[in-house]
RNA sequence: AGGGGAUUGGUGUAACGGUAGCACGACUGACUCUGGAUCAGUUAGUCUAGGUUCAAAUCCUAGAUCCCCUGCCA
């Protein structure tokens, strides 16, 4: 569906770039759709101005229905990106339709915060493919009305049991249930005491609509499932027009409907909601005529009103990741219990998270497009996550240097007092990204690991004695260690060859390590957030049942850093990330992005910590894998 | 008296009766002013047992294992 590579840095959405929706099993079932003629083609009426859709072309409609009740994840991520490529591959549309049935736990703050989310990852649902902004809540006053219908069609009654006592005569999947007591209440009965629920004469609980279909079905789902209960609750878009509210089960299929969804993709635990969805869409039209091809012109009479649409679902396996925990439950207790610093915090799977933490929406799009999209349950390593965005930023994030643990340097040979600019490539991937000056003198910082006074054997770096280049700028030959009383190193005597300016040799000769630095004169402080996995297990809470055990102590630590100038203001030849967010490739380190804050942000704000970088990820380091070995 | 799904290298995913392929990882090597990147190569798989067929990952039978379903959540 999208274009990972992309390197002009726009902000066309997920899709638009005429590329192919990878294939899959979805893809199957919509080309054997069109193929049939199942859903039809886009009339030029149903095309809103500046619609993506072509008269005449098969219709494919998808939709990402959310729940405000929480920020969006990554295993969202992957419906949005199969949802908005489906309809970005087919010409078709893309609805950001909310679930908000269930005001208890719904608010304001949420839907603002998956707006922002599904257009950052490309998900265009007001551009020329999207059906806008849309509310379940917008329909409820037709679901009332299927409700009422299916009353006096005998398929539905108000309910007096407890929620205790509807539980109890369920039964359980071995055992058949038992009918209501209050199934064979006569409809007019029902109608009266549906209407009064709805107006708040009832306290909470006291009653429910329910769907009679078959206390004995071995789908417990089919067993005269709640449509609608009392709830008593201020609703964020209806108010207090509603003291009932619908069920999901009830109102999701009606919202699919209601809005022409053609492919109704969700996940794989609603395969047993499946039928439900069929028999509620079948009661309402039931005695009802069917759909004429000329359906604009159709619109059926008051008694025999014309057929509902009928979408198809199809279900899909959720993204599991190791190392993380994605159930909206858990994500709550960590923001909650203080775990961590919000739903943005950079540690944290949100979609927030990963943007504050410098993730690109192409490296999360190209991300979902390799893990590919199947029935079967399983874990994707989140390794594949953290290479995909490695993957994107090596080819876009300019380089810069930065010294995470300074040690410093003094080039005896180097004058005191003088200071020169040498030119520095900005992005070996990229030839067209030019180069910086990066200011050299006799005092500079080298990073720690970088020296060892005495190294094993396949260590290239600096030692006593040894030569190395710093990038950019010189070779230069370790002559000297000072120490301590307590005998720590504290400072690194080294010489210069000064006809290695530039850092190659005019006799040719080779060094085995390029080391990175900044002159410690020109340097800049800097805060650099050290984020590493939030769990040190690949399934958090499988030892002890406990997820929180399993939370990685040091998945946050902070260095106080030395970066070069360039970083202090957007350089004039920094690329434009869409989203505001200035990210680098800190050389032979990682990818940092400058932390942008953010609501739920206490301490790591930019105004009141001066430069704050988010390490993204670090670089492969085959190194450490080397030294980890012995 | 249960119902619904799923099962292909370490991981993920193709192959829809006709050469088991791709990606990631791992391992070798080359190259390199990032121990990065890049390039070349190696590695390793059809849940089990029967059956149908010239031919089975694919069809049939039996079994195993895993996931989902007993909210007035979504």
């Amino acid at each position: 569906m999208s274009d990972a590579s992309r390197a002009d840095g726009d902000a066309r959405p997920v899709g638009s770039d005429n590329r192919q929706a990878p294939k899959n099993f979805i893809t199957g079932i919509i080309d054997a759709d069109i193929a049939s003629g199942k859903w039809g083609l886009w009339r030029a009426d149903e095309i809103k101005p500046g619609g993506g859709q072509k008269p005449g072309a098969p219709k494919v409609c998808t939709r990402f229905p959310p729940e405000p009740n929480g920020y969006l994840h990554i295993g969202h991520a992957k419906s949005i990106c199969l949802n908005y490529g489906l309809a970005a591959a087919y010409g078709g549309r893309f609805n950001l339709r909310f679930d908000d049935t269930n005001p208890a736990k719904e608010e304001a703050e949420y839907v603002e915060s998956i707006k922002r989310d599904v257009k950052w990852l490309g998900g265009d649902y007001d551009g020329p493919l999207g059906g806008g902004v849309l509310f379940a809540s917008n329909y409820f006053g037709r679901m009332y009305e299927f409700a009422q219908d299916l009353i006096r069609k005998g398929k539905a009654y108000v309910c007096d049991l407890s929620a205790e006592q509807v539980a109890q005569c369920r039964g359980i999947p071995q055992k058949p249930g038992r009918d209501s007591p209050y199934r064979t209440r006569s409809a007019d009965e029902s109608l009266d005491l549906l209407a009064r629920m709805k107006a708040g004469e009832f306290p909470n609980g006291s009653r429910t609509l329910r769907a009679k279909i078959d206390m004995t079905s071995p789908n417990l789902n089919l067993r005269d499932p709640v449509l609608y209960r009392i709830l008593h609750e201020e609703h964020h878009n209806t108010g207090g027009e509603w003291c009932i509210y619908p069920m999901y089960d009830w109102a999701h299929g009606f919202e699919d409907s209601i809005e022409g969804i053609t492919h109704s993709i969700c996940t794989l635990e609603f395969e047993n909601h499946r039928p439900l969805y069929d028999w509620f869409i079948d009661a309402v039209n039931e005695g009802r005529s069917a759909l004429r091809a000329d359906a604009s012109t159709h619109v059926g009479s008051a008694s025999r009103p014309t057929r509902i649409h009928h979408p198809q679902q199809i279900e899909f396996a959720r993204l599991n990741l190791n190392y993380t925990v994605l159930s909206k439950r858990k994500l709550i207790d960590l923001v909650q219990g203080g775990h961590v610093t919000g739903w943005d915090d950079p540690r944290m799977p949100t979609i927030s998270g990963y943007r504050r933490r410098g993730y690109t929406p192409e490296a999360i799009r190209a991300f979902c497009d390799d893990v590919g999209v199947t029935r079967v349950n399983s874990v994707i390593d989140v390794g594949r996550l953290e290479n995909a965005v490695r993957d994107d930023l090596n080819r876009r994030a300019p380089r810069r240097m930065g010294v995470l643990n300074p040690l410093k340097v003094v080039i005896e040979n180097y004058p005191q007092g003088q200071a020169e600019h040498l030119p520095a490539v900005n992005n070996p991937e990229d030839p067209s990204a030019g180069t910086r000056p990066v200011p050299f003198s006799r005092e500079l910082y080298i990073e720690r690991e970088d020296f060892m006074e005495d190294p094993p054997k396949k260590y290239f770096r600096l030692a006593p004695g040894r030569e190395v280049r710093l990038r950019s700028a010189y070779f230069i030959t370790c002559t000297g260690i000072v120490k301590d009383a307590d005998g720590n190193i504290t400072e690194l005597r080294c010489t210069y060859d000064p006809a290695t300016r530039g850092g190659d040799s005019p006799d040719g000769r080779k060094v085995k390590a390029t080391l990175h630095w900044v002159s410690a004169g020109h340097a800049l402080d800097a805060k650099v957030h050290l984020l590493d996995r939030l769990f040190t297990t690949e399934e958090p809470g499988k030892r002890t049942g406990n997820y929180l055990d399993d939370l990685n102590p040091s998945s946050l630590s902070v260095a106080r850093a030395r970066v070069e100038p360039s970083l202090g203001a957007p350089a004039p030849d920094e690329p434009e990330w869409p989203d505001g967010i200035r990210r680098f490739q800190f050389e032979r380190l990682g990818y940092f992005a400058i932390d942008p804050g953010g609501p739920a942000a206490t301490s790591g704000g930019r105004s009141e910590a001066g430069l704050v970088f988010n390490r993204t990820a670090t670089l492969r380091d085959t190194w450490a894998r080397e030294a980890a070995r012995a």
